[in-house]
RNA sequence: GAUUCCGUAGCUCAGCUGGUAGAGCAAUACACUUUUAAUGUAUGGGUCCUGGGUUCGAGUCCCAGCGGGAUCACCA
């Protein structure tokens, strides 16, 4: 048995009181709402003859009860409202009961109820709803936490991270703005959904759960299959799937995929996650440059009219074209130092003059995306492309077509933080098996990280992969710029918690 | 994983050098027919995260654990 507060056990007997009057407090029937608090308050004032019956239905919010008459303000899915219940009115003849008793005593703060009436503006002038009926649609049992408001002040908010990730639901219910960012992170999507329609792509699903992981560099989660009495991992990535529907003939294939990753978490990180990965036949990565700018300023035109958003401290200005600077450039731009022709011995002398730690065991391509880690990416506040990186980080993208030892690859970097990824693909089968065995190097050398052989990926691409450029954009990154969220917690609406107790 | 801060009523928070647990909102009762953080009067409500220890005595001090936040590391 639970235990119950005070304010628990009152609910339950006032759910018996409503019994014992015949009010079944969770009603089957359908209550036919035919009109938003949000419709009312926007458009109540330009026509207010379209008001003279509204039916509406939502969940207590607050009270104050005068006596023989009370106001409250229910809350529906667009906003709150305020109603106003005079007891002769809903109770027109000698039983006051509905008032006296089942409003007053034994409806609470929480409860859904639906009320019909006409809409009038009150002295103080407040569109609020004259109810002429009421009817209990829901008890609720648990007392809600009680924030109130005033001249857009908040007062006693709801705000433990704990319980609002915990019981969503209940921040869902208090905290109107956080139903606003979920609700961009959706316009977010569909954004992208039909940008990328309208240019005749198809939208595909691939496995999740995969017998050989790849196309990231990650821990996976392991799983097992009963009955083929097999392994089987959660996807880290859906890239190499994307790929083989490329070679198969579709010129333009992308997906939102759920990836999982078996590592540390953060407020960057959450063990399941959100990317987008498009591919894109007879192109090549500056066209994909093109492409995010387009869509990555339609997203930020379709949520905020405007291509400028404020994330934290800065304003971020998505309009086209955005930066593009070379990894070389964007390190000789902010060390003064140019790295470009240098070997490893210079390398290691160079990050050692910047004051960037290198350890022994790296090769050349990480000491260099070490010093662009520490001296360059969080200073990259305003959209920029960084190209070409070297060949060692990025086994899946292809060779650069002039540049010996870097890959035509780019990231977008947006407030400090990467906001996508991509390449010209690598598709040339025989550079791709040797990637491929030297990330299996790597792993016998105990990267846990590394990637595994795909012989059916190189299978795939030994048909003939047409030239094709690749991306990856994290949504759950792009929305917490998008909406302004400082935690990744803020943008899923179950973030990963640890079981209490 | 490391460092650091936090955990007290349904919610937001006080609680001093250790001395029987406090406020506002919410709840209960009464009053009040256009209020709006409604108001007035009265009342009830606690496993002080858990378990040890020190002490005559622990919400408070010490140790361990659980959960959470922030920062750092790996990473998207």
């Amino acid at each position: 048995m639970q235990h119950l507060s005070e304010q628990e056990i009152l609910r339950r007997k006032s759910l018996e009181e409503l019994i014992k009057l015949g009010i079944d407090p969770y009603p089957a029937e359908l209550f036919k709402v035919n009109v938003s608090s949000a419709e009312i308050l926007k458009n109540y004032n330009i026509n207010k003859l379209d008001y003279k019956n509204v039916s509406i239905a939502g969940r207590i919010m607050t009270r104050r009860v005068m006596g023989n008459a009370s106001f409250a303000e229910i809350q529906d899915a667009e906003g709150k409202i305020q109603i106003y219940i005079k007891r002769d009115e809903i109770c027109p003849g000698e039983d006051k009961t509905l008032y006296n008793t089942v409003f007053k005593k034994l409806l609470d703060i929480g409860d859904i109820i639906g009320i019909e009436g006409y809409v009038f503006t009150t002295q103080v002038g407040e569109i609020s709803i004259h109810v002429s009926s009421l009817k209990v649609l829901c008890k609720s049992l648990h007392p809600l936490p009680i924030v109130k408001e005033k001249d857009g002040q908040t007062f006693d908010a709801f705000e433990d991270p704990e319980q609002r990730y915990r019981q969503r639901y209940v921040d869902l219910i208090v905290n109107p703005a956080v139903k606003d960012v979920f609700i961009k992170r959706t316009q977010l999507v569909n954004t992208m959904r039909n940008y990328l329609n309208n240019k005749g792509y198809l939208e595909v699903e691939t496995p999740i759960l995969q017998p050989i992981y790849g196309g990231a560099a990650a821990r996976p989660f392991k799983t097992h299959h009963n009955t083929l009495d097999m392994p089987l991992y959660m996807r880290i990535a859906n890239e190499l799937y994307l790929k083989r529907l490329i070679v198969g003939g579709f010129d333009g294939v992308y997906e939102f995929s759920k990836d999982f990753r078996n590592e540390g978490m953060s407020r960057f990180h959450n063990p399941e996650f959100t990317q987008i990965e498009l591919y894109v036949a007879y192109k090549d990565y500056y066209w994909m440059m093109d492409l995010v700018e387009e869509m990555v300023e339609k997203i930020a035109m379709d949520l905020h009219g405007t291509t400028e958003v404020k994330v934290g401290e800065n304003s971020i200005n998505f309009q086209r074209p955005w930066k593009r600077f070379t990894m070389f450039e964007a390190i000789q731009h902010y060390t003064g130092v140019d790295i470009s022709n240098m070997d490893e011995t210079q390398l290691r002398e160079a990050a050692k003059n910047m004051g960037v730690h290198v350890d022994a065991k790296l090769g050349k391509g990480k000491i260099i995306d070490e010093m662009f880690g520490e001296k360059c990416e969080h200073l990259l506040i305003q959209p920029t492309f960084i190209t070409d990186y070297p060949v060692e980080m990025s086994p899946l993208a292809k060779k650069h077509r002039s540049k010996a030892g870097l890959v035509e690859r780019f990231e977008a970097i947006c407030n400090g933080k990467e906001i996508c990824n991509s390449f010209s693909e690598l598709n040339d089968p025989i550079d791709q098996r040797q990637r491929f065995e030297e990330q299996l190097e790597l792993g016998k050398r105990g990267d846990d990280e590394a990637m595994v052989l795909d012989e059916d990926f190189l299978n795939a691409l030994e048909y003939g992969m047409p030239p094709t450029a690749g991306l990856g954009i994290g949504i759950d990154r792009l929305t917490m710029i998008m909406t302004n969220q400082h935690s990744i917690q803020d943008v899923l609406l179950f973030p990963q918690m640890k079981p209490k107790k």
